[in-house]
DNA sequence: GTCTTAATGAGACGATCGTCTAATTGCGAT
DNA sequence: ATCGCAATTAGACGATCGTCTCATTAAGAC
């Protein structure tokens, strides 16, 4: 009755991910896939998607990069975090950009089953021991994360190999384009973020990742 | 009979730490700065410092920059970090990267005292709370730590500014030298570093930043 | 006094970057 | 069918980058 899609590069977890799924949603189908580009294709085809099990640290989405992009393109299907970090202030930010729950690798099944029940429901779901300490993201994050959000599929695959330190001419060829595309996308994205040049994109994205936010 | 030195630029923090100081050492000379630069030029004069209370954060200085470059420098002078991050991975690598103590900024001058006292007889002082909890950083971290100390000061003074985004031309500017310099010292920084770019010093340096070590 | 090193700077060189103009293709929406 | 947009590419241009060679100065070490 319900239909799923298990986003995880190790395919340890993804299957025993699976295996929950399939224990207590029998009827249910689920697609499965190891880099945010499959998570993106398979939603196109499948809107009517429930429920989005997306890994945080997978090909093509490092941080809150991929729980970014997936929000903006499909505001509609739940997304729910796993991942083996378990710090208060990346849970909070997974929430704060739109996660209906954070569910860490180290639950047993039958947590994992419960949030995604609750999650299910319409609720949000975190660890226990989080229920009460959540805080509220940044609003420069709010802010970085909405421009993050206007770029196109190709500009946000390009940002990815920017961010890495690569140069156009290395992206043209992992990309199967030109080194002038690149160009063209890298022009876009910095008009997009407000940087002036790769470096100052790369420092505004470090800002991004999952660091403690400083106190002065 | 103690000398100090105190490097903070909040002035209202580093007065009261003066304050104690004072008050428990009357005897004592305390040398001041409220950036990087004066505390390297004030422990050259001064290589009998018995003590360096060093903020974490201040110009020339950001996150564990500083404290690296002073260990190096002044490697028989005992540094205490003043800092209002209190997170166990911060006080961890601060240790970790030769500190004798870390006070967090909310201590109370009783034990800011007490941490200081102990520090001079020679022990390493952390907040009770995190005693048992320390953790060793990585070798990466280390590795990278070594390579930021063989930098000479004015190329670590280049290096400050590379981070921040800044071109060649506006380095030279800032430095009061020409862009040829900056340029000769750039060069110099990624064949110590082992980068090949300046995008690529900056995403090496963003791990070194205060950031939760992130799990797969 | 010699040697080393840090720091400075010039000049030249090729690589890379970032922008601009211009054009083509294809897809989805009105 | 037309409009807009994403994606693609070329060509040209000036700016910036990074390396190299060469040279000078000043400070510290032995």
């Amino acid at each position: 009755m319900y239909r799923f899609h298990v986003a995880d590069d190790h395919p340890l977890f993804r299957n025993a991910l699976l295996e929950v799924i399939k224990q207590h949603y029998p009827e249910s189908t689920v697609g499965e896939s190891m880099a945010l580009d499959g998570v993106i294709r398979d939603l196109e085809q499948h809107p009517e998607t429930d429920l989005l099990l997306l890994d945080l640290h997978m090909p093509g989405s490092q941080d809150l990069f991929g729980l970014i992009t997936v929000r903006e393109q499909f505001p509609g299907i739940p997304v729910a975090i796993i991942s083996a970090d378990e710090d208060v202030s990346t849970i909070s930010r997974a929430i704060g950009h739109g996660a209906s729950g954070y569910i860490p690798k180290s639950c047993s099944p039958q947590l994992i089953q419960q949030a995604v029940h609750a999650i299910l429901d319409g609720n949000r779901w975190v660890p226990e021991a989080y229920r009460n300490s959540l805080t509220p993201v940044t609003s420069e994050e709010k802010d970085l994360a909405a421009k993050i959000a206007t770029l196109t599929p190709q500009q946000y695959r390009v940002l990815c190999y920017l961010r890495e330190g690569w140069l156009n001419k290395q992206i043209g060829f992992e990309l199967g384009v030109t080194e002038a595309t690149i160009k063209a996308h890298i022009t876009a994205i910095f008009r997009k973020l407000g940087a002036s040049n790769r470096t100052q994109a790369v420092i505004m994205l470090s800002k991004m990742s999952l660091e403690e936010t400083q106190v002065s």
